[in-house]
DNA sequence: TATAGTTGTCTACATTAATAGACATTTCGG
DNA sequence: CCGAAATGTCTATTAATGTAGACAACTATA
């Protein structure tokens, strides 16, 4: 592994930034899990080439996620280095998925509405532009750290109840189940990355500049008929999506 | 589609680049296609709320990646709006993948060498740590722009000539077939996105803060013995990965 | 209890990013 | 041909980022 570490200047983003995602990225690699700290402030300023104010704010910053805890005299601890591993296959769920990852698993229901198709949503749905469609909008998170969020369409001449039996039951899966669908599948998940806009950093908790991963999934019954149309972004740096083929 | 456009200061990502980053996302979602142009700099500039030269600034760093040019007096023209859709399943390879999305694809030698099995390596290629792999760094290309770049680690007892073969085929399928293996399919990917290191940003042809997916995969032949560990890092604002379960 | 090694804090200064305004230049339509 | 609308260029100012150095405070260990 050379991943020889270097930052750039004059780049529109700051060099403390830069050094903040390497480090983080060190850290979910392992790279200091024999002594479980982050090296001394001055040898990482001599690694990257910088000041070692400019690596004292990529530190503050990684503080300031709770990845990192600095102690005078002492060092700067690590205090968590995980990625959840999110697997994505034709049996994609949220929280089977994760297993024993987290001890807690929770889907948080953000907003619901009912509204016309747009274009995408019908095409994925396959059904007419313009055909009734319920709209939830949810915030995943696993042991109280958000993980995930999400929009998703199903057509309401289907699943009329979907709000309400996901208000109730806090689940897709169930609220499928409750509605009459037992099992359904994966038939579609395209991928994209990108920096998060200001709502996903609300929603996600992120620090700004962080980047998420979008997931534009659709869901069909054992029949190949598309029941949901989904939108997922992941917090990119709390994920690591492990496709199963 | 909401995705209300924001940005947000003093977050170590300079607000020229955010509002970069949001154009190229609205071009690629096609928001300025009936026009064929992006938004007057002043339009833009109340969009977003910032100054003009701001804008400026974005538009400047998107012209110098040729997505855009300005022409003075009428506007500022798209010229590309393209993201190769990628597609990923059990029978993942380049080339074939993009089909009739790019003319010309290209897959470029980089290094070549012999060397002992890191653990990430030999756990993925079930080996002994330390038994000699063959290390590949490629670049692949799609009509001359640069769209991922890879490392990938062959166990040298098998495939012994792999270099050699690839620098005559340059395709690693073809590398294959030439050892003997026929048939080989993915058994395993694991997704991350991350902002691209100083490597890849030169690699890759990318303004600097640009984002990379990176695909940890292994492929395998047709009894599931591990052939291939590679690890991918695709341009993510080139890419669209289309997951085929 | 020294002492080396580490983080914390402070001051000063240079460079980059962003704002603000004015005006020139070019294109296009009435 | 004029004027509206758009980009291009310039100056000036403020805020954020990065560098440099010095020293205080704390921790662990010899």
């Amino acid at each position: 592994m050379n991943a020889k570490k270097a930052v750039e200047r004059q780049t529109g983003v700051a060099l403390w930034r830069q050094i903040a995602d390497l480090i983080r990225l060190s850290i979910s690699n392992g790279d200091y899990d024999q002594t479980g700290m982050v090296p001394p402030e001055t040898v990482l300023a001599g690694q990257f080439g910088v000041n070692r104010h400019t690596v004292r704010s990529a530190l503050a910053a990684l503080a300031d996620e709770g990845l990192v805890q600095a102690i005078q005299g002492r060092g700067t601890m690590i205090q968590r280095k995980e990625r959840l591993s999110f697997p994505i296959s034709r049996r994609t769920r949220f929280s089977q998925g994760l297993g024993d990852q987290a001890r807690e698993t929770e889907a948080k229901l953000l907003a619901k509405g009912t509204l016309p198709a747009a274009g995408d949503v019908a095409k994925g749905l396959k059904i007419d532009p313009g055909a009734p469609c319920i709209q939830l909008d949810l915030v995943s998170s696993a042991d109280g750290r958000p993980v995930s969020c999400s929009t998703s369409f199903f057509p309401q001449s289907r699943f009329p109840a979907m709000a309400e039996q996901f208000e109730q039951l806090h689940s897709i899966t169930k609220a499928f189940a409750a509605q009459g669908l037992a099992d359904y599948v994966r038939v579609s998940t395209e991928l994209v990355a990108r920096h998060a806009d200001a709502s996903e950093l609300a929603l996600l908790r992120l620090s700004p500049g962080a980047i998420v991963i979008e997931a534009t999934a659709i869901n069909a019954d054992p029949d190949g008929v598309p029941v949901q149309f989904s939108r997922t972004r992941f917090a990119a740096d709390r994920v690591k999506l492990k496709i199963e083929t």
